[in-house]
RNA sequence: GGGGUCGUAGUUAAGUUGGUUAUAACGCCGGCCUGUCACGCCGGAGGGCGUGGGUUCAAGUCCCAUCGGCCCCGCCA
């Protein structure tokens, strides 16, 4: 009699096996994905994280075993012993990647019963909410334990990358100092020091550039970050950053560095081998070409400024839009006779959500166009449009006009929108893009002041500063982000490392010195004592990963994920706690 | 804060212009079956339509509110 667990160890995984271990005698351990009980021979599908394999329990392997086997239900945990053995002639399954054998049972212990699960186990969709209630079983889904695994052997060549090139890990704190700019920090409460509370780090920055003061030179972290803004597809509360600070260095050897990260990420994880150096775009350029800091290079469907073009157009909206500092640009969807009219009124509505008050469009004809707005426009116009976007027949032209904002937010998202509808984007191709030369501060409607684009540490071109006080928009920023497949991946800066510098831009954005002080005296102070050169980056690990994947949500590369209204359906978490918890933290619910 | 969309057996869905006891498939339970692999065959149980109001002779079907899932805008240095 086998004794499993202490005795007769687990040989393999069920989906390791194949036609090599013919007649080897192995033992198993898993789930029952399914069975198929002939009331004679009973066929059970053994599921581990490596796979799924047939086991066989044939009646004349003994009155105990195949009586046992008749009570095996969907997902009973299973220890089998058993020999592999050929499938009989014309017996292989194809669809079942140890389909060429099967392990015939001589002994078997049900280590544990299941209650039926709520759902199966199959490719078949189930609403989210019911997966992530019962995400324990979710996870058993052989989909999300590869996005799992995939995040785990990117996680392990990122660490081997840093750890080859001379980086040091450090951890750095959660409970912090809650800072201004950025985003709503989640908040803890002390009890010690009543009334007071710390903050969930948005990222480790502060701290990674006092280590480069301190002197580690090189340092990286796989971390989480915590943000309490509203979420999205791709955007949890919490996430995990790849962290990277360098001493001593410039924008270019972080952005090789950076490259190297990438090359041997995707080595490693996908086999894919990436073309180095990864071209670059400026952040000024990204705008007017694909309306976006953040584009997706793999179509090109780029935008055209006609303003010049129609700015004294027999088109009254485009003259109006012209000298009221607007602009008119446009973008061609090539041989997109796809489009039908109610498509193209469906537009309308899609840029409406970026502001934009209308859409006109033009199919290209052999001698005309068909459009809305083609009898308004002269003739020398027409000309001038179809030259400037290259237009043949059969193509369709869409023009925005308005605020230079509006115009970039509503083409370069109907871009988008266009390219899936048409299919122009190669769901294969890895489009790499960095951007540089960020504006370091962009004003605010709202705040009524300059905010950090990126933030208040990052520093500015030398040859801007003297602009800092005299059109603080201009100034440009070493800052960098790598964009994938129209993915923000990653982002970082070089940073200040000269107290007078960051003064002048703490005064651009309005920050007092008491304030400053108040807020950021320690990094302050820090500088004054010999702070280096430095500079570095983070990765979204969860995007990288979502992208590595083919993952449309986040949620399906993050264990236990968060819904859109930052609950935990699992654990039932946020929740509320008594009022002896709350006394002892002074804490009153006011609403 | 706002826009959109969805919520009907365990699961996935159908449910006409409001009209008898709310459908189907899979799953589940029982029986039969020694080569299946989405096993097959026979039989059975299971929901009152997210929740609360309202309109109506009559409400999954119409109206209002509310809760929840998802997508988006704002927000996310």
């Amino acid at each position: 009699m086998a004794d499993f667990l202490t005795k007769d160890k687990r040989t393999h995984y069920c989906g390791n096996l194949d036609i090599s271990m013919a007649s080897q005698e192995v033992i198993l351990m898993g789930w029952a994905h399914r069975r198929r009980d002939h009331g004679g021979v009973i066929f059970v599908d053994l599921r581990d994280r490596e796979g799924i394999v047939q086991v066989v329990f044939n009646p004349d392997a003994g009155e105990d075993v195949h009586g046992e086997a008749h009570k095996i239900r969907s997902e009973f945990v299973l220890a089998v012993k058993g020999k592999v053995r050929k499938r009989p002639e014309g017996m292989d399954n194809p669809a079942l990647k140890t389909g060429e054998i099967e392990v015939i049972v001589s002994e078997l212990e049900i280590m544990n019963e299941s209650k039926t699960p709520p759902f199966s186990f199959d490719d078949e969709e189930i609403s989210e909410n019911v997966r992530l209630k019962y995400r324990y079983l979710d996870l058993r889904r052989p989909a999300i334990q590869r996005n799992l695994f995939l995040r785990s052997r990117l996680a392990a060549a990122t660490r081997r990358y840093f750890e080859e090139n001379g980086f040091i890990e450090v951890e750095t704190p959660f409970l912090g100092k809650s800072t201004p700019e950025g985003a709503r920090d989640y908040l803890v409460p002390s009890r010690i020091s009543k009334g007071m509370f710390y903050a969930l780090p948005q990222s480790p920055q502060i701290f990674k550039q006092l280590l480069m003061v301190s002197g580690f030179d090189r340092y990286y972290q796989i971390v989480k970050c915590f943000r309490d803004e509203d979420l999205r597809a791709d955007r949890q509360p919490e996430f995990t950053q790849i962290d990277v600070e360098m001493s001593f260095i410039t924008e270019e050897d972080i952005m090789n560095m950076m490259e190297g990260l990438m090359k041997a990420i995707f080595k490693a994880c996908l086999d894919k081998d990436i073309v180095l150096p990864l071209p670059r775009l400026t952040y000024a350029d990204a705008i007017s070409r694909y309306g976006k800091d953040n584009p997706d290079v793999r179509f090109g469907m780029e935008i055209v400024d006609l303003t010049a073009i129609v700015k004294d157009s027999g088109f009254k909206l485009f003259t109006e839009v012209a000298a009221s500092g607007g602009v008119i640009k446009a973008i061609k969807a090539e041989q997109a006779s796809a489009l039908s009219r109610k498509d193209l009124d469906g537009l309308k509505d899609f840029v409406a959500i970026y502001g934009a008050k209308g859409l006109a469009w033009a199919k290209v004809n052999a001698a005309d166009w068909t459009s809305p707005i083609f009898k308004f426009l002269k003739p020398e116009e027409v000309t001038g449009i179809a030259k400037a976007l290259n237009a043949k027949e059969g193509d369709i032209i869409f023009f925005v006009a308005d605020t230079p904002r509006v115009v970039s937010d509503s083409l370069g998202n109907l871009r988008l929108n266009l390219g899936k509808k048409l299919n122009l984007i190669d769901p294969d191709a890895l489009a790499f893009t960095w951007i540089t030369e960020f504006p370091l501060m962009e004003y605010s409607e709202t705040e009524k002041r300059f905010m950090s684009t990126h933030h208040p540490f990052t520093s500015p071109f030398l040859e801007d500063l003297p602009l800092m006080t005299t059109d603080p928009g201009k100034v440009r920023a070493k800052a960098y982000d790598l964009v994938l497949n129209g993915s923000e991946i990653g982002g970082g800066s070089i940073r200040i490392h000269n107290k007078e510098v960051q003064s002048q831009v703490f005064s651009a954005l309005k920050l007092s010195n008491e304030e400053a002080r108040l807020k950021f005296g320690f990094l302050l102070d820090a500088l004054e004592y010999g702070a280096p050169p430095h500079g570095g980056l983070a990765f979204g690990l969860d995007r990288l990963t979502m992208i590595m994947t083919g993952a449309e949500s986040i949620r399906d590369v993050i264990a236990f994920p968060k819904t859109q209204k930052a609950a935990c359906l699992m654990t039932d978490a946020p929740s509320k706690v008594s009022i002896e918890q709350l006394m002892e933290l002074s804490l009153k619910i006011v609403s």
